[in-house]
DNA sequence: ACATCTTGGTTCATTATTCAAACCGATGGT
DNA sequence: ACCATCGGTTTGAATAATGAACCAAGATGT
């Protein structure tokens, strides 16, 4: 069964930039727990901070303790803002749109992102949003570089189409997409690998279909592919002898 | 009795700037808790990536969850950056170092602070750093607006000329100390409210004692007031009529 | 005015988790 | 070899979580 800590903390997954703060009953029914029970863990972590009720309507939304671990965890681990750099400049390197997605709880979730300055029509994303592992290139990253049974812990039902791409994933180094998360976007990913050379996230590009030719494919792929190993190296990761092989391969 | 998941949310206070990552055994020993329970609520808070542990010496350490916590929060209450320019502007204003604290699960902590560029010798801080109420113009200021048993709550025994100094913040609308907290570190806050009008934080100067003035205390006293009625406002609260009154005055 | 929903929050007998201390195996120092 | 400490696991007795039913208070509809 699951722990009372883990209930608690997927609670906190009702909390999106789209819907903010929620009421008790409604949080009940998002997560299909008890309402007692949902009450009681919401009283106990807005003791300590991490919600919070607002005046009116006694909604709950996250509070202002969170503040202070994400700073401590960038002041230990500065994952986000040593990555902001290269994400630019990868933004910037290919004229579209570049981002940055980590492992977290079993979901990948989207950590940072970046626009190309020069392009008017461009790709937009949303942070801290879910990314589908189904759809996405970062998902088929990184399903394509995590242990087996890791890969079956993050996707129990996988379409068929999806295992080509896995498998043409692992073959290359990178994963590609064509308009299966939103239409006339191509998507393309590197994983992320940290100390232990396990896969712990994806870094992708995302295109806009209609101005992709086969030379601006290949110029973003050796973009990734360098950023991807920037990023590692910056994370104190390693990339594994196999990716590293395949990467140099292509460089 | 305390909650599991207060008891699991408490060893995330185990984590400092200066001790970014801990081992099972001194987490217990800090939290004084039990050993196998740490090790219980710690899994558990892993698998939800609000911990992680590090490859070699399996330190636990705050994990990528809290990012998106956080950035979720200021997406909605945009807390933190909504003040920091009203900060920088008090640091420059003012020619000290100003920083803002909040009321988070019991405990004054530190949110952000401006230094003054123009100065060489400037009192520095640490961010997410907790102030104690009994030594900090901040934390009397709190205690001089909250409830009195919500006074009573956060600060249990009182020395006797903290009581003082409660009386003169809540007489004049702002509070002040001498070399209590830092030597010759002068400290002058003022409160900070939420839309209930309850006393949710404090924003605070401090000034370098040996450069102290009459004229310059008067000017910080000031525009501690004005900042500290535009956060207010920034933060959609609203300034109790008492306090309204008292600031008017001084202006 | 009235009945009906839905809200946030509480109660309490049942049930499952948590606790403390001892115990492992591994690692490091003397 | 020895001792201490590390992360982690095991035990049954003690303690806490659980959830259906229950409130009171606002909305909402008729």
């Amino acid at each position: 069964m699951m722990g009372t800590v883990a209930k608690a903390l997927d609670l906190l997954n009702v909390f999106t930039r789209l819907r903010p703060q929620v009421g008790l009953s409604e949080i009940a029914r998002l997560t299909g727990q008890n309402k007692a029970t949902c009450h009681r863990l919401l009283t106990e972590m807005e003791s300590r901070g991490l919600v919070e009720q607002t005046g009116m309507s006694r909604e709950y939304r996250l509070g202002p303790a969170v503040l202070r671990l994400a700073y401590l965890r960038e002041a230990s681990v500065p994952t986000r803002d040593a990555a902001m750099p290269v994400l630019q400049a990868l933004a910037r390197a290919t004229g579209e749109t570049a981002h940055l997605s980590h492992l977290v709880g079993g979901s990948l979730r989207n950590l940072a992102f970046a626009y190309p300055a020069q392009q008017a029509v461009k790709v937009t994303m949303e942070d801290a949003d879910t990314l589908p592992f189904d759809a996405t290139a970062s998902g088929a990253a990184v399903l394509a570089f995590v242990s087996e049974d890791e890969a079956a812990r993050l996707l129990v039902v996988r379409p068929g189409d999806l295992h080509h791409r896995i498998a043409a994933a692992r073959a290359r180094g990178w994963a590609e997409t064509h308009s299966t998360f939103e239409r006339d976007v191509q998507g393309l990913a590197v994983p992320l690998f940290n100390a232990q050379a396990t896969c712990i996230g994806a870094l992708a590009v995302a295109a806009a279909a209609p101005r992709m030719t086969p030379g601006l494919h290949d110029r973003i792929v050796l973009a990734l592919i360098h950023a991807g190993a920037e990023i590692t190296a910056l994370w104190g990761g390693q990339v594994p002898p196999a990716v590293e092989t395949l990467w140099r391969k292509t460089a």
